[in-house]
DNA sequence: GGGTTGACGCAGA
DNA sequence: TTCTGCGCCAACC
């Protein structure tokens, strides 16, 4: 079972992160099936905190609930939104958007 | 080695 | 529908 800690398993979820497409999203927990590999939730958020450094759309990765808990993230809230938008995302005034209408699945 | 926290998710009230 | 509690795995103190 790989560890958060090795770069291999950050590559994984960077790789997966990086295919999502313009205008789309993916949430923590569609992705911790789809690397499956024991990967959970949390393992897939501290992965994601880490993101933050790298070249990755880190913005197009939410919660189930359509948004961002940006209150506790390094980088400011703002760019989540504003960045999803640019691509296409629509948000609503609660800063969420619609996950079952933009989620997507690799294949 | 043990306890707490966390970019989460789901079930229950 | 929204809020609260519990569980999950790994990292941090």
């Amino acid at each position: 079972m790989p560890k958060t800690d090795t770069p291999e398993y950050r590559k994984h979820v960077y790789d997966l992160v990086r295919r999502i497409p313009k205008g789309r999203i993916m949430t923590y927990g569609q992705i911790a099936i789809v690397l499956g590999e024991g990967y959970t939730p949390r393992t897939v958020g501290y992965v994601m905190r880490n993101a933050n450094v790298d070249n990755v759309p880190w913005q197009r990765v939410i919660n189930s609930k359509g948004g961002c808990s940006t209150g506790r993230i390094l980088a400011p809230h703002d760019i989540q939104q504003q960045l999803l938008e640019a691509e296409g995302v629509e948000f609503n005034e609660r800063g969420f958007c619609r996950v079952e209408e933009y989620r997507w699945e690799p294949r």
